[in-house]
DNA sequence: TTGAGTTTTTGACCAAAGTCTACAATTCGC
DNA sequence: GCGAATTGTAGACTTTGGTCAAAAACTCAA
């Protein structure tokens, strides 16, 4: 695909946040926006960078994540196509508190804290739309703490089964799973080690509650993998 | 105090979040506001009811918990006077993701959905100063989850221990951290049980760290306490 | 296809943190 | 100041989940 000839205002259109803005808002917005083409590995920001921006995977998937003192990285969130991230950071003045990495080819669409702040303050229902957004993340990182402080590793690996496989297509009465990106990227989301998400998986698989083929993971039976782990 | 004579306007200007509105804004505001007597133990909301409103604690100290559904509860955040909570919700028209509780006796302010959403139309300043309370929050959440996966139960409590002691006095060489409210229920806020707790904190102790006068904690020797658990 | 480089699995072993129980200390209502 | 209720401490024991090392399975490019 070639860079110059995407069209940013209608990819921007398409947008929860930038829905319902006239094509004029658009292509000024628009004109704050940048894009760039990113290979795997490929680093968007690191913790401590100056923040001036926020970002939007276009196609492709980023990684967020959190490198302790040792070196050793917790992911914090995976971002696929058409989802948002970073939205947070214009607004308190600090540097990236996180590392943006991209899992894969990735089109990424820059927007200049500069153009949001001004369309903020043009028309205070798009700052509404913001703050819902934010919101919405809080909420979700609100959950994951419960979750991770609530259930155990089994729970956590069962609970990311059951929402995935909602987006996932049902044959018959069994549901297929396909893990987006490396089951060790997975286990650091859920706060496991890649060893341990394995022995839990195969655990589930001995119980036939699943059966796995790679990256595919089969729900057999739905009813009773939502009970296991219960006691 | 009299709940009637307490001046919802003066209060409302002390807060950040309403810091640079002028005193028609203010008692415009106010007009959206109610304020409560709370005893210890009360319910301020309850997971899954609707959000029409945020709080702000006069004075007092308020906790937010999950509960799983064992009816295991984690302190999620604690909340002492001047701070505000469930701001994000108003923003999501979802029901309460989290219960609420008065730890002690607590004097509550709250304010409309309503009157807030009004005031956001009126002054884009105001909403970009509520996008950077709330993402000032969701920092603080992001800070939470690394800390609490990439940390051990000893450097979560040694945490908790050097943030504090900023806001307490110091004497000599030696600051005390007096902690708000039961063991356990610190406990929790760091994902640890009651006992675990105690056992950390007398392990310090038994390294002459710290010393442990009931809900004061004598801080020693601050430097070693930095380092300890840093194998 | 071969073989180098990943990714995943396995199993033995270990440590951190939770559970349970009992009891000591504190606080509070009266 | 007394007794009940709440909070905190201690110790034995269990479990979960991490570590390490090695092997197996996959991927992909030449």
């Amino acid at each position: 695909m070639n860079i110059g000839e995407f069209n940013i205002p209608r990819f921007l259109a398409v947008l929860p946040l930038f829905s319902d803005l006239s094509p004029t808002e658009l292509s000024r917005v628009a004109l704050g926006c940048q894009v760039r083409r990113l290979a795997r590995g490929d680093t968007i920001f690191r913790y401590g960078e100056p923040c001036e921006e926020f970002h939007v995977v276009v196609s492709g998937q980023v990684k967020l994540f959190a490198l302790s003192p040792a070196g050793q990285e917790k992911v914090i969130e995976l971002v696929g196509s058409g989802h948002s991230f970073a939205e947070a950071l214009m607004f308190t003045s600090k540097p990236y508190i996180l590392n943006a990495q991209a899992l894969a080819s990735t089109l990424l669409l820059t927007v200049s804290k500069q153009a949001m702040l001004e369309e903020i303050e043009r028309d205070p229902r798009f700052s509404l739309r913001m703050l819902a957004g934010i919101s919405r993340r809080l909420h979700g990182l609100v959950h994951d703490i419960e979750s991770g402080a609530l259930h155990s590793g089994m729970q956590r690996v069962i609970g990311y089964l059951l929402r995935e496989h909602q987006f996932e297509g049902a044959i018959g009465e069994v549901y297929t799973v396909s893990l987006p990106v490396s089951k060790a990227t997975v286990a650091s989301r859920l706060s496991l080690t890649p060893e341990y998400f394995s022995k839990v998986l195969h655990e589930l698989e001995a119980e036939k509650l699943i059966e796995i083929d790679k990256r595919d993971i089969r729900i057999i039976d739905l009813p009773r993998l939502a009970q296991y782990g219960v006691h």
